[in-house]
DNA sequence: TGTACATCAGTGAACGCGCGTTCACTGATGTAC
DNA sequence: TGTACATCAGTGAACGCGCGTTCACTGATGTAC
């Protein structure tokens, strides 16, 4: 289908749009849990009825606002995994990605750090499936590196997994900062010298 | 005051503390900004408005959850620390103390995890601080180690936020495994490696 | 191009419901003498 | 020990309010001829 959208279809479109961002606006400073329908149609300036023609329900919608979180962290995502597949010594620039992406997408990693242990089952499990994901596809990156010669499978996944976790911490840390600088360049310093320390651990490990 | 309490007092602590657990026990399922007045006191056997003999409001009763919560984890924490204060080799023992205590507490662990990022901003930060002064305490053992030598302030002070993040990063990956053993054996046995892991970057830091 | 009908995104009124909070009350416990 | 009064934990009715959901509607957009 090369067709673009009639008005109808494309208004539509931007009506369920203004409907998320209406909703990640709301849940910077509150849990999807208590996020009201009357609330979110409100914020983006539509009747509450209206919300059914692109929504079935609210369930529905916190599912739609995860795929619409982490659609936007793809780019992320790739930018972290092409610093780790070099050589290990950049490993840690892949924190800069991390403290930007804090910056131009606060309001949809808030809600996935919220969401994340704090919502219903569903949510939740969308976030860890994604952020299973994540760790996997670092594991394969890890495992392409001539350092991880010798490295078992699962011992690249323990490694891949760390990585993955320390990343998110690092995340929730910067968010928790809420645009304080200082803070936020303490935060960043800290997970950097973390990840060299983790690093000099990985080229020791079969040392013994 | 070694005066034991009257029969009157005895009953309404022990009301209040009703309260709480039925409080606990409805958080295991659901965020504290749903959680409801009502559905406490219906929790608890109690009418609504005795809710008020013992808490000024909903906020102030989700900050009394938070010290429940974290007073009986005190052991837990005094035992995590004095195993980090033997050799290093036994560090990773300490994963076994946390695999307990997150089946003998699990809704106050549960409640702690979901409301770190989840909750309102008072709760945040009393949770913050408790996690703070946790790797405060830890940072002061790193130092009185041996193998401490030679290591600055900031630098012990970064790897106790590593081994704290590390041990807050288990406990919510092994509530999440929801009692499934064979999956909390194998966060057991990652946790244990990462740890390893970490000993291992430690003992090389000084190298270079 | 023009006309007649179909579609459907968004409206606005209405509903029943559970919420947090208040208030005067009851009756067991506590205290003073 | 007994009596008279004070305290106060827990009750139950009442309140105003915002919620999610339904439904018949309107009028702009889409389609068929």
């Amino acid at each position: 289908m090369s067709h673009t959208l009639g008005p109808r279809q494309s208004q539509k479109q931007q009506t369920r749009q203004s409907l998320l961002d209406a909703g990640l606006r709301l849940l910077e400073h509150q849990g999807l849990s208590s996020l009201g329908l009357r609330e979110v149609t409100r914020e983006a300036g539509l009747t509450p009825s209206g919300f059914y023609r692109h929504f079935p329900d609210l369930p529905a919608f916190g599912m739609a606002l995860v795929e619409e979180s982490f659609g936007s962290l793809r780019t992320m995502v790739r930018a972290i995994r092409s610093e780790q597949a070099d050589a290990d010594e950049v490993i840690d620039r892949s924190i800069d990605v991390v403290a930007r992406y804090v910056h131009e997408h606060r309001a949809r990693l808030r809600f996935l750090i919220r969401e994340r242990h704090g919502g219903v089952r569903p949510v939740r499990d969308a976030i860890a499936a994604r952020i299973r994901q994540f760790a996997d596809d670092l594991a394969d990156d890890l495992a392409a590196q001539p350092q991880s010669a010798g490295w078992d499978q699962a011992d690249l996944r323990m490694l891949a997994d760390l990585y993955a976790d320390h990343t998110v911490t690092t995340v929730a840390a910067l968010l928790e900062a809420d645009g304080d600088r200082d803070t936020e360049q303490r935060i960043v310093a800290t997970a950097r010298r973390q990840l060299r320390l983790i690093s000099i651990g990985r080229r020791h490990w079969l040392d013994t």
